[in-house]
DNA sequence: AAAAAATACTTAATCGTTAAAGTAACGTTC
DNA sequence: GAACGTTACTTTAACGATTAAGTATTTTTT
């Protein structure tokens, strides 16, 4: 790969020079100036990110922590991540945590040694200062906000909120509730999100705590099986289509005998059938205002952390119905 | 951060000497070894990568470039990569091109700027080894083989041959093919599998080209409905699921009326409705391989270029069933 | 016991870049 | 025309690591 110096050796002009032409600082005589940009052109140069990371301190790099690849949220987020980030030039260095988080943790460190310039972060465990300080790096989470840091997300609450309203409208009462993990915030507001606008108004008939996959626990199958709600509030679509074809396999129509909502809007809420209503994020303005803070973060560090909270809105599909 | 410099202060030596207690290079006294290590522990120091990638040459970072994080079978690949490397301590600098040739070479760009010792690289476009010269470093192409390159895939011949084996075996005769993208190396392989297999025992009553995704195109959906075949052959799972929603939709069912078999045995394909039965790749193996031979060539180059081409199976479950 | 070899360090050069400081040459100003 | 400012460069130090080469000190060999 040519150097600044393959350059300025070609040009007959010292380093600094050739650096000064690139970076538009110093002065450099017009003539060199486009002798400089010839050379850079002819030899192909690029800069190395590395030796730049050394002196100015960036490295034209981000890192993108997320829990899990394979729940359909994460890859629209990340595309989205990275195209934004590729646009300006910068890298972008995924850690997939596998909900695990001591990969995380580890993770984290292999960010720092690359010196990333800032990281996004949708965190599995607990989100500490102590953490934040070995990344040496500003920070924005996605998802999941955490008292202190900077966060973008979706407006859950109310999301959980609208759900209920919805179930309200179609004159369900019986609901079950599959929530989500409840030591993650996101579960949490979304469940209390409808739980607070169900009150005295909807009749909650059961609640389990699953995981945010297709694979439901034991405790929700029976609960479904229970034929108890007539309507099920599901954490997430993933949640939601678990619970459908749960549904089906014990001979239950979905929306005729049981309503399903589920949560995210994720692409497959189209493909499977009934296609889910669900309430759906802007995952990918998530990923563009995520990074465009983070950018606005590594070039003026703040101290006052902001909370960006995106509209979320009620796709009604084929998977809830008038009771 | 900690570095060098401050441990070497914090014991008393050089930095030379903490760098070859490090390194396991040079002669060092066992007490001052100790001190080094237990200074390391103390300050938290961990190298900086950048600085290490200057002097070496290696910066313990990969580039993975794929097509599409939004088709289910990538973020399973993507996943299994990032725990390989990140198990080493390497960093894994992720590109999704969005099957646009030129946001993948701009990413290959980035890469080359950040100096990654290797990569990965599912290309969209055509390999060539001038592509290759620019970025500098070792490549493993992954699903999509191409002359004088290192590369890990499944058998899509004899996947293509099982497919039109399974047709026979279940007594259809008339196949609609839906094949994938024709300038793409894995999908003429799916497709004359099949057709070589198919030779003289099965009828080919149509064949449209459609690009890996769930959305069908308009000569596709005329195809279907012309209910001229009876049995499917879909290049992956996405095409299979888009045509069964679409079959359903024109108010065919399958498998009664239409079986329809994929390629890829992605996630999803047990969660729609029917389950599909499909080609089963093993894309954690293709992943893990992947590396595997990446950082074989990273250590030392070689010559001689491989291809690993891993076995596939047939996984029948309720989207085909007997004539 | 003197020479040679091994041990345990330090010094200093280097990777590719940036940027402060230095230096000619030229143009203004009074 | 001396002093000053500006322009257009070059020289050099630094970033954090590695490593060849140098230097004492100790150990081994003969």
């Amino acid at each position: 790969m040519p150097t600044l110096k393959d350059v300025a050796k070609e040009v007959g002009v010292s380093v600094a020079t050739v650096s000064y032409v690139l970076n538009n600082t110093g002065s450099v005589g017009e003539t060199v100036s486009k002798q400089v940009l010839a050379a850079v052109k002819k030899l192909g140069y690029t800069p190395n990110r590395r030796a730049q990371a050394m002196r100015t301190g960036f490295s034209q790099s981000i890192g993108l922590v997320l829990p899990d690849l394979t729940n359909p949220f994460f890859p629209e987020l990340a595309q989205k991540v990275e195209d934004e980030a590729r646009k300006q030039g910068i890298a972008v260095v995924l850690i997939d945590s596998q909900n695990n988080i001591e990969a995380e943790t580890q993770g984290l460190s292999i960010l720092a040694q690359q010196s990333v310039d800032g990281i996004i972060w949708c965190p599995v465990g607990n989100v500490t200062h102590e953490k934040k300080a070995a990344t040496n790096c500003p920070i924005v989470l996605i998802d999941r906000p955490s008292q202190g840091f900077d966060v973008v997300h979706a407006n859950y609450r109310a999301g959980g909120a609208i759900a209920a309203e919805h179930a309200l409208q179609l004159g369900h009462t019986k609901i079950g509730l599959l929530s989500g993990p409840q030591n993650i915030e996101s579960a949490i507001q979304r469940r209390n999100g409808f739980v607070e606008q169900a009150k005295n108004k909807l009749d909650i008939v059961w609640e389990i705590e699953v995981p945010f996959t297709t694979e439901l626990n034991a405790a929700a199958l029976t609960a479904l099986a229970s034929k108890e709600a007539t309507f099920i509030f599901a954490a997430d679509d993933l949640i939601a289509i678990g619970a459908i074809n749960a549904l089906m396999d014990i001979g239950l129509n979905v929306p005729n005998d049981v309503s399903v909502i589920g949560f995210d809007n994720i692409p497959w809420s189209t493909m499977v059938r009934p296609k889910l209503t669900t309430i759906s994020q802007p995952i990918a303005d998530i990923g563009k205002v995520a990074v465009d803070i983070l950018f606005q973060r590594i070039k003026a560090p703040e101290k006052i952390t902001c909370a960006i909270i995106l509209d979320v809105s009620l796709v009604v599909r084929n998977s809830t119905k008038a009771l």
